[in-house]
DNA sequence: TAGCTTACTAAGCGCTTGCTTAGCCACTGA
DNA sequence: TCAGTGGCTAAGCAAGCGCTTAGTAAGCTA
């Protein structure tokens, strides 16, 4: 758990920072964010309540903290897909197995991401929701391509959710040890996408 | 929103407790289960705090009652169109523009459905995990039964979370005046799935 | 070694929470 | 006519909440 929000988390050097943020992903995630008081997180990380309060200023910033990174990752992720080599069903083979994986492997973030959005500060929600839309965006332009290139059939904008959804559904229900491994299921479901998009 | 909850809860007669129980429906999709407060609902309701504990014995049981219904109608729905007539394909088009408008249309109880179950009582938590179980197998005897006829091409338990996931996640997206409308939305979701199961 | 900073804790404040209690009032049936 | 019943409210309790305060102890700087 460490390890995966120490590579999540680059920025936070502070190790008691880290976990401080290492507990509120995992209570966040299984009991939602309304559900976790203040003391779960500080006791998890081994300290007292208040410990909390030296690294963040509120129980809303970590959330925040929390919520932009993995939004920012989500949306470099897909960027770096999109923009990557191949024509688009090559490169949407590459885009829906990474975001499938990532919210496999990442599910405990990846449910803060998807589910805690309205939980945060009204500030904190602007960001995220432009990071959501620039992702959504650029889904729909590779379909839109592919669709220009007569690769693809199929309206751009459903279909841009239908992907996006069948993607981020995925921290809903996976858990720890589920099968196939992350990688595996992106491949699935990449492959699915293929033939759902109407492409070769 | 009254409508909507008077068909919801054929069951429930009382006014009062239906009334309470749209205020609670209102509540627990915008905010979230934890974050709803007895009083929240009650006065909503248009009554005093102490009111809700005439007609249920407790925040999680009002909560339960939404859940478990709207499990049974989700599980009810996809049964009868799996049970519909015509082919695998015909029958899985009917099945996911249903399900589809269905988690439209009631996007509000949808969510509470998907997102809310683990703030259940355990032994509600068991009912709607049954629920659940024999939803998502129905789903995938559908797709098993096309593969066999040589209609679909692919994998029924990976098949079976896809489509799913699908129609579950519109509930987070969508709201009330969205287009396309639930039933148009329903039937091109039908057409990207029967072309993502290889089918004719 | 004095003075300052950083990371932490023990204690607790003011408030909100789910839920209970005691009682009121309109209605019902005998 | 009057006891009983069902649906409701005013008031409030105990517990738990986010967050603050005051202080300690260890480490750095000069």
């Amino acid at each position: 758990m460490n390890d995966i929000v120490a590579d999540q988390f680059p920025a936070v050097t502070a190790a008691a920072a880290r976990r401080l943020m290492a507990a509120a992903v995992d209570s966040f995630s299984e009991r939602g964010y309304h559900a976790t008081t203040t003391r779960d997180i500080a006791t998890a990380a081994g300290m007292s309540p208040a410990a909390l309060y030296v690294h963040f200023p509120s129980k809303a910033a970590v959330l925040a903290a929390i919520s932009r990174n993995g939004h920012e990752q989500a949306l470099a992720l897909v960027e770096s897909a999109a923009a990557g080599p191949g024509d688009p069903p090559a490169r949407m083979r590459v885009l829906v197995t990474e975001m499938a994986a990532w919210h496999a492997t990442r599910h405990q973030i990846a449910r803060i991401v998807q589910y805690e959005i309205n939980a945060l500060p009204s500030a904190d929600y602007a960001t995220v929701a432009d990071l959501r839309l620039r992702t959504e965006r650029v889904v729909r332009a590779l379909i839109a391509e592919g669709v220009a290139s007569g690769q693809f059939d199929c309206d751009a904008r459903t279909a841009a959710r239908a992907v996006l959804s069948l993607c981020v559904d995925i921290a809903r229900w996976y858990t720890t040890g589920a099968t196939p491994k992350p990688l595996e299921l992106g491949s699935r479901y990449a492959e699915l996408v293929i033939s759902m998009l109407g492409g070769r």
